[in-house]
DNA sequence: ATGAAAGCGCTAACAG
DNA sequence: CTGTTAGCGCTTTCAT
């Protein structure tokens, strides 16, 4: 492997001229930049970047904290979308990026900051833990520049980017309301998820807009899980046969859901309206597509990384960016029965 | 940021002894040793990696080379699925990915093995790279440990894992045969793929076996593309009214189909028998589900990254691993009409 | 415009 | 068992 130092002998000019040279400095003579230029071509030399990390103390990488990279989350391609959107913004800069999988056991025995602070990331970016999540508020409380996505919260070094859960919720719930049903279910994700306990938020403020009384009996979690939530949707649709419409906090969960539905001999959207949250690929597959609330997932990752790359480079101020949802409406709300007549 | 040196000031010694008894080495005095930990705690040490590899030459990460972390690739998560697979198998080791992305311009400025250099990756996986790709040879020829996905090059450095596509072509179009079908069609992906090149000779190699000759004519490219596809299954359908059944050589591609089946007004599989391959999470939500040849692209990911850790650890001589792949009837797939009678 | 020298944080002979 | 020394490849004062 060449180095510079190889380089500068080659060349017979000294390390620093090499330095200088192939860092653009205009400090340096042409002729002789011309010179090293070739000599580094002709060694077919690549710079280490470790030990330029090293003396510059940055690193020029992006830390990617992610949980959902998994078998599991497949169905679900929020992660990869999200992944997408980093990747995209990161791959215009000359900054790489570290994935840090907290999977496994390695969870336990390192910390996220720890796993930042040893590899010198410049910056991270956090999706999909929860906010009990021990080692959540250690990032955040390190000086380690960072920005997380769907969890608002902000100081000096760390930004956030999210959608517009309350609202986003409320679309969901208003169109529903709208279509003519009054007994609205809803399956929540879980309390250590700030999108649930906005999307909940919106679902109350919805209810009361139309003047009807938040029933708390109304609202089970489903962890986001499509077999828990499968599962809950049982218990509901077995105490609660006065309910026509369901709303999910996630597609995942509605997918679930519909299972339930449709073994309690049920149709949807005849018997009983169905709407999700954050329209993945299988949305629009299913029959009957499911009616959602759309979310930009790869934007959520295109501007995390936005955000913190011009972070890294200016010393910005931190900041939030909340993103836009879409209601899509498709083949799983309707008007409820008894309205139809 | 502390440093060893921090640390063998605090504790009386000199930093050799500190990074000796930080590294578990065994000469070292045990209660020297614990000194040194307590300390280290206290002063909230994080090793620095940097500096480690630079020194160590080597960096304890992978490299990840993949063509679809891309926006584009959602909906067939095959990419998604590798990389989960990966990171499960790193995150068993003190191994961490660094992603390399080949979306944008980026890759013109910089080779692969240019990255791979100047991150001083210590090996790195390659997937969906096109075999025609100049910058794949390039990374072969050099001697970073490689191992790559669905691509059967093998050498001193370099290993593989693919699945056995001639075998799999050969099920689903076997399939197809033993329902009755004589007229089977085949949209492959292109011939910068190895997987396609296989996957035909998987085809001819059934319909020999059933004593039909093969025509050329039958056979066209859809780029793995849904809406090419779609397209060239248009020009088929139409040139070729005898056709009963079609083999696609991915799932993808297959939605595509159906849609144009549909659009001619035929249904699937009375008309017209279909079957894919990958098993991508979509095949079975679609209507009617899809038939297809099932890969584990999980496991693709994971037996690729434990074949470059043990090459990294062991240094083995070069290896290659076929996965298995299953033929999955589901719902496109029957006897086509006239065999009916 | 160029070079000498110091040092980033760490590991690894080599002595003792 | 521990310390001294050198050096990984690079950037960066500070001279010249």
């Amino acid at each position: 492997m060449t180095t510079i130092k190889d380089i500068a002998k080659e060349a017979g000019v000294s390390v620093t001229t090499v330095s200088r040279a192939l860092n653009g400095y205009s400090d340096v003579n042409e002729t002789t930049r011309k010179k090293i230029l070739k000599v580094a071509k002709q060694l077919n030399y690549s710079p280490n970047t470790l030990a330029r990390s090293l003396v510059m103390n940055k690193s020029k990488t992006i830390g990617l904290l992610v949980s959902g990279l998994n078998r599991a989350s497949s169905k679900d391609n929020f992660t990869f979308e999200v992944l997408s959107g980093v990747n995209q913004a990161v791959s215009d800069t000359d900054y790489d990026l570290v994935l840090f999988s907290t999977t496994s056991t390695k969870q336990r025995e390192k910390t996220y900051s720890q796993l930042c602070k040893e590899r010198r990331v410049d910056g991270v970016i956090i999706q999909g833990i929860r906010t009990d999540d021990p080692y959540l508020k250690e990032v955040v409380e390190s000086d380690i520049p960072c920005v997380l996505i769907d969890i608002p919260i902000q100081s000096d070094r760390v930004s956030f980017v999210t959608t517009d859960n309350v609202i986003g919720a409320q679309k969901a719930v208003t169109h529903l309301l709208e279509l003519g049903h009054r007994r609205i279910a809803m399956i929540n994700g879980h309390e250590f998820a700030f999108v649930s306990q906005e999307r909940l938020e919106g679902y109350k403020i919805a209810l009361s807009q139309a003047g009807i009384e938040y029933d708390p009996s109304l609202v089970i979690n489903g962890d986001f899980d499509e077999d828990k939530a499968e599962e809950v949707a049982g218990l509901l649709l077995k105490e609660h046969q006065d309910v026509t419409s369901i709303f999910c906090a996630s597609d995942l969960m509605a997918l679930g859901v519909l299972k339930q539905i449709q073994r309690f001999g049920k149709k949807v959207p005849e018997d009983l309206s169905l709407i999700g949250y954050d329209d993945i690929i299988l949305s629009s597959y299913v029959t009957p597509p499911l009616s959602t609330v759309s979310q930009n997932k790869f934007k959520l990752g295109y501007e995390a990384a936005k955000l913190l790359i011009k972070d890294l480079e200016d010393s910005q101020e931190s900041k939030k960016v909340i993103l836009k949802t879409e209601l899509k409406i498709r083949g799983t709300t309707a008007q409820p029965r008894d309205n139809k007549l």
